[in-house]
DNA sequence: CAAATATTGTGAAAATTATCACAGCATCCA
DNA sequence: TGGATGCTGTGATAATTTTCACAATATTTG
């Protein structure tokens, strides 16, 4: 059943999650691995697993399961993951040199190609090949460069102007890290990373919810915040 | 219409959004303000705001709407950030000396008041007042220093390893930024911050749904990964 | 070979989540 | 004063998402 609704986002996002752990198992040297099994490693059940996978096609062997590698192939292809993105980085500060020297990235595919900042002590400085450049150069760059992903580590109160720089330029896609109300137009995917919400949701769960469930502990749950 | 019922995750994440909406608003002199133009600020319809807030209480004023402060207050008091938390960090490398630098945990009310890792090139050196101890001392240190949440920056292979570690010492609450498939037993809550994910997500949107969506650009919407 | 076992893919049912729509109250305005 | 307006809180409704459960088929075992 691959047809092309609309699929959910957290589909994608499971799926996401399933693919890395297709590739840990297949570095365990498995090479058929059953929905259940998969489900019981990161806490997803074998029917959600079936089901998010039918929204694009039917990859498994009945009786067998899925091949670890062929299924990962067909996850990356569909999330578009079997080819590279070149991304732009937006504020060269404690975060954006973190991401900067994170290997990950470029291991995932996502080469962030360009930095930008508006501090004149960091513009011109290198970081590997890449010299961070002054923000005013963004458009100018993201067409040249062909990047698709912008990521944005400036602080708070300008993020929303360098949103509005990355969409006018054609940037589809933003990952943003800065703590703020920020607003993209349609057709632009935004993703925050917001570790203030992540605290405040610990916060919660610590002060209204933890000693109530610590009664039932013992067994194991799943890996993606629903850890009770 | 404030019963203890069980709250969706999701209630409390939009809650963490309202709630720092609520401070931009405050500081730009804004005393009273309506579900439906909050909504309009951060992208959720004004009912959605108006019933996530009818699982707590009572809160707004008919024919007005509510007063920003006195919101703020309550949400701060339900998601429990009207206290201080101590939090540990495991993992001293870039990503971790990045959240160390970041003065906005200490601002929101979470302090990182104690940091491990397993490299003796880094143990024993000082970040601010805070001295990076071996990881063998997370467990006594956790209950001398009555930390509640712990932060894993530790490369992803032994990502499992510190979860563990935290979990037997009593920690609760979890946020993980190690890109691995972990887990966590039931009565502990996990929040993962998980770059790959969202990368990939932001890979699948451009590769499956931009051009598409791209056609009927213009409108505004909301900023919480829901940008199309 | 037949019976037992394993596992997929998927309709149907259940559960959860979001939206609608409006009663009811407060405020404003003439 | 009284009618128009603005906005909350919520029951009802709609939509979405997850879980269930099983037919269909492959594999293993004796
Ligand atoms: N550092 C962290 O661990 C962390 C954690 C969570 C969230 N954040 C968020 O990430 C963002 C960056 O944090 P940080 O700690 O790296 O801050 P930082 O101050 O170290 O870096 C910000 C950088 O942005 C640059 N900048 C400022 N205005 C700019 C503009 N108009 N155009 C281009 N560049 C500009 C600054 O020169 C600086 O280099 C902030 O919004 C912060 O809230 C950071
Ligand atoms: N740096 C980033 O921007 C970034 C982005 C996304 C995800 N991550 C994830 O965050 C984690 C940390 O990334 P990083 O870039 O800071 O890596 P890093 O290598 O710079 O730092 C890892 C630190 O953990 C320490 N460590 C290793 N084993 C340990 C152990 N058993 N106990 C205690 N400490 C130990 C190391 O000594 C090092 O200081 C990784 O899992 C990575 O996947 C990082």
């Amino acid at each position: 059943m691959s047809d092309k609704r609309k699929i959910a986002e957290a589909v994608i996002t499971r799926l996401s999650i399933y693919n890395r752990a297709l590739g840990e198992i297949g570095k365990e040297g498995l090479e058929i691995i059953s929905s259940d099994e998969l489900g019981n490693r990161i806490g997803y059940s074998a029917a959600q697993i079936r089901k998010d996978l039918s929204c694009f096609g039917e990859f498994g062997e009945v009786g067998k399961g899925y091949f670890v590698q062929d299924l990962r192939d067909v996850i990356s292809h569909i999330l578009g993951v079997d080819r590279k993105w070149n991304v732009a980085l937006a504020g060269a500060g404690h975060l954006g040199s973190a991401l900067l020297a994170y290997p990950g990235f470029k291991q995932w595919g996502f080469n962030i190609v360009a930095v930008f900042d508006n501090d004149l002590a960091k513009i011109g400085k290198k970081w590997e090949s890449i010299v961070i450049q002054d923000i005013s150069e963004l458009a100018k760059t993201v067409k040249e460069q062909d990047i698709r992903i912008g990521a944005i580590a400036v602080p708070p109160q300008v993020s929303q102007e360098i949103v509005d720089m990355f969409t006018s330029c054609g940037i589809r896609a933003i990952l943003n890290f800065a703590t703020a109300s920020i607003t993209v137009p349609e057709g632009v995917k935004l993703r925050n990373v917001d570790l203030a919400t992540e605290l405040e949701c610990l916060s919660y769960f610590l002060t209204n919810e933890a000693e109530v469930r610590s009664e039932v502990l013992g067994k194991i749950k799943n890996s993606s915040g629903e850890g009770g």
